[in-house]
DNA sequence: GTTAGTTGGTAGAACGATCTAACAGCAGAA
DNA sequence: TTCTGCTGTTAGATCGTTCTACCAACTAAC
């Protein structure tokens, strides 16, 4: 931070104002060739760099976004990260990088602080138990806002983020055209949104497709690399274990095909997986998993244009961008179950 | 970006000085209970919000640091990236997150434009054909910086990283007590810094095992999901193909899992495999995957301590943090092969 | 009754840029 | 000759804070 020379010294150095300098620095045509070379031989000269916070206090701009996610270590959010990070960078922006950890008070303090900072703008996927509050307050302040990922019931903000419901139906009819009939769906956070929704769709295949909802067969669990584990033993318990199953997304996929071999199942075989998210690693999983892609690349990059959109125009109407998922098969889907087929 | 409410107005309306706000904004003891109270409800009357830069500009301080690495989607970064976001919070500091994507040009623009933003010091993983300059323009004016992952040849900076020479000895041995003889290397760009040296230590161990060198059972290629595949297809392809190998990373052992099946070869028992980095996907793939952990999330956290210290104190004398590296044995290293013990 | 020290607060410059309004100097038109 | 308009440049205020130096009022000591 131990800043010297400053517009002023280069002023000085090659006999102009200071408003010269800055009308230089930021290319302004008004100014003769000859002036321009001799203050950009002065810059040099001096080896003066640039204070855009100066500026930015000034001119009243920001060239920084905030985005506040829970988890990086999630594929999904690192995904959607990387490609805000893309997006912003390919408009001049940077990012303030920020993990809630699923904690609204670590996300309200964290949202006050971008605010002070003087962010343009921010991206974010509210953690689950979020207060309506913090957005009430950041509506007021007029604090241009895109909501991602996490469907968030407000209308007078920016959205992003992957059909969710749609999601949970395509996996539910992808089982149900193999010919099962007892459907699982395992893991995900009670209260998270996105699984809420996932959840609704679920349902509304299962009636559609006429099967019997059975509220044994819905595990909830926080979490972590191998919660999907835990969840698995709860079905398997049952006396009539389902063949097939949903997994909150490709993580808990994963570790329940664990969970099988350690059973003596086949992943596949004896029951048939399907994840969501399309994480790269599902396609490198033995066996391969299947799964609900919810681009999160596009959600990421949508939710950049939204926020640099309200940005540079704060009264639109707000807009939706809802990601349509795509189901892709690969060999977790197994075949149609033996009891499955003798039950035709 | 609309800042009306200042500093000023709280000032007029609470009958003060602004010098009193400023030092009520922050908690000097000076001020007396009565007055504190008397700012703090107008305060919260106004709907006041600090602004951090203002107060930056003139106290030439900041809470925001520099993180410049490759890619994020590289699951090791992703882990630095979340821990030193963790460490940069803890303290109090804001991540400025940008990736190079292995551009030294790219590189050079984000580190000038986080200068000229005002951060209070960066840490770079530098991209494989990092410039010398850069570092001596940045050593030049005293930038706090912190090198990582990457080793760099150049002692006047902090170092956070893990010892890959060492890891590629351990791995080679992990290999040679099975009982391989003819062990490949796998994968990685050719001129990253990190691959020559776990390839260094890859000679080395070979060397005091009394094994011969075989050029062509080193394979570099262009790091990408799938690359391990091709790399695998050159050594498959010899007289005398190879029956271990150690992968750059486990994404590349991963991806040279998939290329042994489509030839009918079983990981871990047709070809012994060992990856580098300890993500955590390793655990889940089948069979599991054997790998030298470099604790991304111990040189991020030493990453972010070792630049608060250079931040806090300048002049201190460089110092290096350097990480250990952990065998982490798993399915994938096999059971000697048929060869090796018909050799014994 | 002067002096010295403490307590609580303030005025005005400063940080490093941009913005507004104006100003020479000159060309061309009336 | 005077006026108008353009070109290139500038002085001074300003953004919202903090910093330095100083001050008034009061207490305690000599």
């Amino acid at each position: 931070m131990k800043r010297s020379v400053t517009i002023n010294d280069i002023a000085d150095h090659a006999g102009v104002s200071r408003s010269t300098v800055s009308l230089v620095l930021r290319g302004n045509p008004r100014i003769s060739d000859d002036t321009r070379e001799r203050v950009r031989h002065s810059i040099r000269e001096l080896g003066y760099t640039y204070n855009r916070n100066a500026a930015n206090l000034r001119s009243q701009t920001s060239q920084a976004i905030g985005l506040i996610i829970n988890d990086l270590r999630n594929p999904f959010f690192t995904e959607l990260t990387a490609s805000i990070e893309e997006a912003a960078d390919a408009r001049g922006y940077f990012v303030y990088l920020v993990q809630s950890r699923e904690s609204p008070e670590r996300q309200n303090r964290l949202v006050q602080s971008l605010v002070e900072h003087g962010v343009a703008g921010m991206i974010i996927c509210p953690a689950t138990g979020t207060d309506r509050d913090l957005f009430d307050r950041l509506h007021l302040q007029k604090t241009p806002v895109c909501i991602a990922v996490r469907p968030w019931p407000d209308e007078r903000f920016d959205f992003s983020g992957p059909d969710n419901f749609r999601a949970g139906q395509l996996a539910v009819d992808a089982l149900v055209a193999q010919g099962h009939r007892r459907i699982a769906f395992l893991g995900g956070e009670r209260g998270n949104p996105s699984r809420d929704d996932r959840l609704a769709g679920y349902f509304s295949a299962l009636q559609k497709n006429g099967l019997r909802f059975d509220d044994a067969l819905t595990v909830a669990s926080r979490p972590t690399r191998t919660s999907g584990i835990d969840d698995l033993e709860q079905v398997l318990a049952l006396a009539d274990p389902p063949t097939a199953a949903l997994c909150y997304n490709d993580f808990v996929a994963i570790s329940v095909m664990h969970g099988l071999r350690r059973h003596g199942l086949e992943p596949g075989r004896d029951m048939a997986l399907i994840g969501f998210d399309g994480m790269p690693e599902a396609e490198m999983s033995h066996p391969t998993l299947s799964t609900i892609l919810l681009d999160a690349e596009s959600v990421g990059s949508n939710a950049a244009a939204l926020l640099m959109n309200r940005i540079a125009n704060p009264e639109a109407a707000p807009s939706r961008w809802i990601e349509t998922p795509k189901l892709i098969l690969r060999e977790s889907i197994g075949t149609a179950p033996d009891r499955g087929t003798a039950a035709l």
